[in-house]
DNA sequence: TTTATATTTCGTTTAATAACGAAATGAGGA
DNA sequence: TCCTCATTTCGTTATTAAACGAAATATAAA
């Protein structure tokens, strides 16, 4: 039950979805996600930890990056049912869409580091 | 997307889903609620109105009772899809399984009124 | 119309959450 | 080793949420 409720307090925040919702596209670093949100770094960071924790999405190091993705095979069957619940929603939400679009081509080699947005 | 967001927040509290789950079995009123989680009527009161706002149940009056209700036809897609992710979840927890055997026993006419539990 | 009772609303208190900037951590490259 | 830089952790502040009891509503019965 517990675990449950983790999973539904990680995706009550809206976020939080449209971080669930950008990595349905791909696997992104915390700077990439925090340039399209438009939020402090470590406020992202910690909305990531939200969702690790729930079980929904795990990191996996690269060179300097941490990137996030979606875990599938995750073991748990409740994750996997509700990843796939979240797979069909909000596909036509207009911020959903504009940020699948900014994923497509924001470039960690460009945002990251000293520079904004 | 707010609609999205007002579902999984009614959804991150565990007496919440405890209720949810317990309308999966029959429409019950809110002091047969209350007496099973053993909250005051005005808490349950006030959660029964966050899952009723979130478009997942509704009220039904009938005599001197409200009835709640899990909301099928809602005309909601997103409601429908999370109301059928909730049918299958959580069916072997513990908690589910004895508020499932109290629902069965509660009787409305003798829970209500002056007495407790 | 009065009384009883089921439910909601109000006001308050306490706990949890989201946000930020600054400082700490940790891994790669010079 | 030392420096750089992506990320995390810490400390703080402001907002939101959960709980309660008391008072207000509303409906049935007397």
């Amino acid at each position: 039950m517990k675990t449950i409720v983790r999973i539904f307090k990680a995706l009550s925040d809206q976020n939080r979805i449209r971080i669930l919702k950008m990595l349905q596209s791909r696997p992104l670093c915390v700077c990439e996600i925090t340039s399209i949100l438009g939020l402090a770094t470590s406020t992202v960071s910690k909305h990531l930890s939200i969702l690790k924790t729930s079980g929904l999405i795990s990191d996996r190091k690269d060179a300097k990056w941490v990137n996030y993705e979606i875990d599938l095979n995750s073991g748990d069957p409740e994750v996997d049912r509700v990843l796939r619940l979240m797979r069909g929603m909000l596909e036509k939400d207009e911020v959903i869409r504009t940020d699948r679009k900014k994923v497509t081509t924001v470039d960690r080699n460009r945002i990251c580091s000293t520079e904004s947005s």
